[in-house]
DNA sequence: CGGGATCCCCGACGATACTG
DNA sequence: CAGTATCGTCGGGGATCCCG
C-alpha cells in the first residue's frame, strides 16, 4: 500500500504527531527540534507529506491539513490495536 | 510505532492480505507462490507475525489468528482513507 | 514441502557543511 | 532561520542453494 510507504517511513508518523500537539503552526526548525530529526530527513519528508497533502505550509510554519486531520482519526482504531497487543506482550 | 515497523515491512501486509482471502490455511508454498516473494522474505515475515500473534500455523498451514483479523478490521478506515486519496490524486 | 544459510546490492538514514 | 548538497554507513531485501 502506497499509505503506508508513506507514514511508515522514519519520522513521518512523529512529524504528524508533533504537528497535531502543537496548536500553532510550527516552523522548520521547531520541527526539527521537537522530532529529533535532522534537516535532510525532515525535509524529504516534509516533501513527501506535502505532495500527499497530508501537510502544508502556512505563512508562518508547517500545519496538518484537513486531510491529515481525518487520517489522524483513522490511524486511531490502530494506535488502540497496538496499545492492546502491547500491554499483554511481556517480552523482554 | 512498533506495529508500523511490523506491518510496514514488505511483504507483511501482503501476507496478510493473502491469508485472508483463502478460506483455508496456506502452506508455505502457497504462500510464496501468492505473496510472490522468496523463502528468506517470508520466512521472516512470518516469524516477525508469529511473535505478534497476527498468524499462526495450523497443522496445514499458516492462518490469520482473531487478533490477525481485527487488525485487519481496523485497517480498513486506513484503506478507505488511502483510496479516496489514490482517486483525487491525478499524478502522471 | 518447509525453511534455514549465504551472499550481494541498493537505498534510506544520519551527520554535517553550506548558501540564501 | 529555511532548505539543499554531499557522503559514508548500515540493514533489509532479493535470489539461490540445499538439507531434513
Amino acid at each position: 500500500m502506497v499509505l503506508l510507504d508513506l507514514i511508515g517511513r522514519r519520522m513521518a508518523l512523529r512529524i504528524i504527531w508533533e504537528l497535531s500537539r502543537a496548536a500553532e503552526p510550527l516552523t522548520f526548525r521547531e520541527l526539527q527540534t521537537a522530532a529529533e530529526t535532522n534537516p535532510s530527513v525532515l525535509n524529504s519528508r516534509l516533501r513527501e507529506l506535502r505532495e500527499a497533502r497530508i501537510v502544508e505550509r502556512a505563512s508562518d510554519g508547517y500545519v496538518l491539513t484537513s486531510e491529515g486531520l481525518s487520517l489522524l482519526s483513522t490511524l486511531w482504531p490502530l494506535q488502540a490495536w497496538a496499545d492492546a497487543w502491547a500491554a499483554e506482550a511481556p517480552d523482554p
